[in-house]
DNA sequence: GTCTATAACGAGATAGAC
DNA sequence: GTCTATCTCGTTATAGAC
């Protein structure tokens, strides 16, 4: 059953919060954007935003609710689809380079920096998205082993680990420069080593 | 020349403000201290913080300046000293690893999360630190690689840059997780592949 | 659902005494 | 150098009208 809104393609308020609180957090953090900034950015009183969003901490949460979902979803198509793990693997690493290319960190990359100052229900959420990515890695590896396509030297575990958070940082590094290529370079070195064809 | 405070091994107001500041920034980040937090920290008011630094702006300077000479001095020590080209990046894991094993965030990772509120000449200096990382390491495989003791497949600065990145986020999320082994774990990975007795 | 108005608080920063 | 007192602004959040 679809509403009358999203039939039409219409974009509903709580929905456009959302984009520009996810844009905000991403290129300047959770501690460095306020309930003005976003109202200006949709066009709203403050009032309103409260309406929908009662307080930062239910924003934030709701934020992460909505990204990790996105993200999941794109996992789950690229897991589905036909091509090896190297393509897989590929298609992961150009999710985090589409999100790079807006000057924007991971979202969850940006909260893992300021974990420490967060609510403890949005640092449950970012440890979930964490432990989501390295799941699917995990699994993508251990199939790509399988497969004799890939080529792992100790638990699969550990290395979905490193390519996690080696792209978490390659992106907070290249970011700082506003050198996409930066991340693509490393991106590719994390990778190499893991296929058979690699020198 | 040696100053009488210096002597006996004191430390200046100054220097206690900037280990105070310091430990904040690494831990909750720059958009999320306060000079009330470093006040209190120090037991001295706002205002003689104002007297020893104007500006948050300045005092986040002086922060860089501090770690990254500290930083330089440590990544120089590891140069000089006897050892593989597999000792001394062992050590500049180790360096990292202290960081993390007391909850903080390397400060420049931490700061190239909140690059874009960042004072222009606080982004600068962040990205001489990552430079100088960078450097280091070039030499250091460049070294190895000349002596023999590890296998590039690419230029020495693309795996420096991998390195350093991928350091810098298996900080981000060991830290997250407030795990440690999680950390020596992924640069164990990042690091594997490197030496010619691997696996 | 959205608004204006405002409360309540903490931030960075300054003045001026000691 | 350090203090108390104060200023100004931005922040989150609420009240109540429409």
């Amino acid at each position: 059953m679809v509403t009358t809104r999203a039939r039409e393609g219409r974009v509903g308020t709580a929905s456009r919060i959302l984009d520009a609180a996810e844009k905000l957090v991403q290129v300047r953090g959770f501690n460095a954007f306020s309930y003005a900034d976003v109202a200006a950015e949709v066009s709203i009183s403050k009032a309103a935003l409260h309406y929908h969003y009662p307080g930062k901490a239910e924003l934030g949460e709701a934020l992460i609710t909505r990204y990790s979902a996105r993200f999941g979803q794109a996992m789950l198509a690229l897991f589905a689809a036909a091509g090896t793990a190297q393509d897989k693997l590929a298609g992961y690493v150009g999710l985090f380079a589409d999100v790079l290319r807006e000057e924007k960190m991971c979202l969850c990359g940006m909260l893992a920096a300021e974990y420490h100052t967060l609510p403890v229900a949005m640092q449950a959420s970012v440890l979930s998205f964490f432990a989501d990515n390295e799941a699917w890695l995990t699994q993508v590896l251990e199939r790509g082993s399988a497969e004799g396509s890939v080529r792992l030297t100790g638990p699969a575990r550990d290395t979905a680990l490193m390519i996690l958070s080696g792209l978490e940082g390659a992106m907070l590094v290249a970011r700082a420069y506003g050198d996409v290529d930066r991340f693509l370079t490393t991106a590719d070195r994390l990778l190499s080593g893991l296929y058979l064809s690699s020198p």
